[in-house]
DNA sequence: GCAAATTTGTTCGTATGTATT
DNA sequence: CAATACATACGAACAAATTTG
């Protein structure tokens, strides 16, 4: 007996929703079934199903059972687009395009303002002393009604004073951040770095995309500072995705249209 | 008692770590200790400690204890080098120069090659149809001795049958096979397209990097589909990265180099 | 090299609490 | 309110891995 007995009906329920045997939504047998099927005790199915838990294969739900994992449908969103003109992908209209695209129903949360003082982190980022002057732009998106990601873009508050105002004013900006700098104050974005980790939720980030609490789904956090036609950083962009639904591509050099997008394709049954 | 005692036990623990009170590397209390200290059974120290691994904040070892999580040193790639004239970001010799110049140690595997016949997934994003022979050059990546990336390339049989004769051959190809396939066939790269997407590891992938079997790290897989100049996709390259020690950047547009790298400058202690 | 001691891993049984139907 | 199902907690015993004497 190389293996636990706990891994041993870990593997056998595994296989059973790899093979479909098992539906993706179905309800397992209660622990109490479980226990006489396998000949163990109800600790020991427990430390099963807690395997399966960790592999996201299953989730429990208190007073009803263990369930069937539903996968998700990813979204693909396209970081490359456009560094000229207008908004890398993911941002602004881009995002109500790209989602529409793929037949689904993107939502933006309205624009939320908010003032701050740079810190480490973001001061470095964004190439000023600490403690200087920011805006905050907080949006949050949702695709089909579910939570995909959640951003803050910070501005150094002197594109304020210089007249840039609207970005101290809550709601969205129509033209786009980037069209709107340009117009004002004539600005030009002429390029941009993505900085892509994974890292662990925090407690409002488990919260609002309603990830388990252990912080099993760990979530991409995409800085993007994003530089004018003097090389100096005039934004901060950071987003956070949940990685259980999100993947990216970035375009570099010449490439043809995706003519095959797998995940994007998988249309919910 | 709004909180089970289990994950009271799991906070005084972490607040401990966080403030460094339990100092990264150090040993945690045995559990006998912790259970006299917390008053509480063997078993509730165990879930304690459960929950604190399942946040990476410690790690238990059989016959030793439970010790706090060292915190790695993260590798910072950027896979938007030089679409044009070279590799990508990540690849072949790129992959040496990036690493020296963190002033950390770079190791290649020797490449391995395997013949295979493209299958679903693979045959989509080459382009290909299925059950078309393939070239696979396999390769594994080290940084300062740890495991840091492995990597697949996949060629159509057909290069090599026009002349490519070394992508057929185990070992590295020096001046790299985007250089080669040019200087031997005229193919020229003209960019290429890189799909992010984030999973939990194989049993293969956790036995390389070393990481625990129950997939509580989770790994980038990177996709890149290289294409010729009649847009026609000449490889793919895909990579798996562990994500507790990766991370990456893309450069779009126009920017200055990075002059600060805030995961590349902490320098192991 | 072996035996003992230490420490975590697995399994059982049992009792009680909490969430949902 | 009752029944059902998972969550927490305790106690106990033995197994397996590692270190120490």
């Amino acid at each position: 007996m190389a293996n636990p007995m706990y891994r041993q009906i870990a593997e056998d329920l595994r296989e059973q929703i790899e093979s479909g045997a098992l539906a993706p939504g179905s309800q397992l047998p209660t622990e109490l079934e479980l226990r006489e099927q396998y000949n163990a005790s109800r600790n020991t199915v427990r430390d099963a199903i807690k395997w399966l838990t960790s592999l996201d294969l299953v989730e429990t739900r208190p007073g009803q059972g263990t369930f069937v994992t539903e996968p998700r449908t990813p979204f693909v969103t396209t970081l490359s687009d456009d560094p000229l003109t207008g908004l890398g992908g993911g941002e602004g209209n881009l995002f109500l395009a790209e989602v529409s695209a793929a037949h689904r129903k993107p939502d933006n949360s309205p624009v939320q303002v908010e003032m701050q003082n740079a810190t480490g982190e973001t001061a470095a980022r964004l190439r000023v002393p600490e403690g200087t002057e920011l805006v905050l732009r907080h949006e949050r998106r949702f695709i089909d009604g579910t939570p995909y990601s959640m951003q803050t873009s910070y501005y150094p508050m002197d594109l304020v004073e210089r007249g840039a105002k609207d970005l101290q004013r809550a709601g969205n900006i129509k033209q786009g951040t980037v069209e709107y700098l340009r117009e004002v104050l004539g600005i030009k974005q002429v390029g941009y770095r993505d900085w892509i980790t994974v890292r662990a939720p925090n407690a409002t980030e488990a919260d609002f995309f309603k990830l388990p609490s252990d912080g099993r789904v760990a979530m991409y956090e995409v800085f993007r500072t994003a530089f004018d036609g003097n090389q100096v950083p005039m934004r901060l962009t950071v987003t956070v995705y949940p990685t259980d639904r999100n993947q990216f591509i970035f375009n570099i050099g010449t490439v043809p249209p995706p003519h095959n997008a797998p995940a994007q394709e998988d249309e919910p049954t």
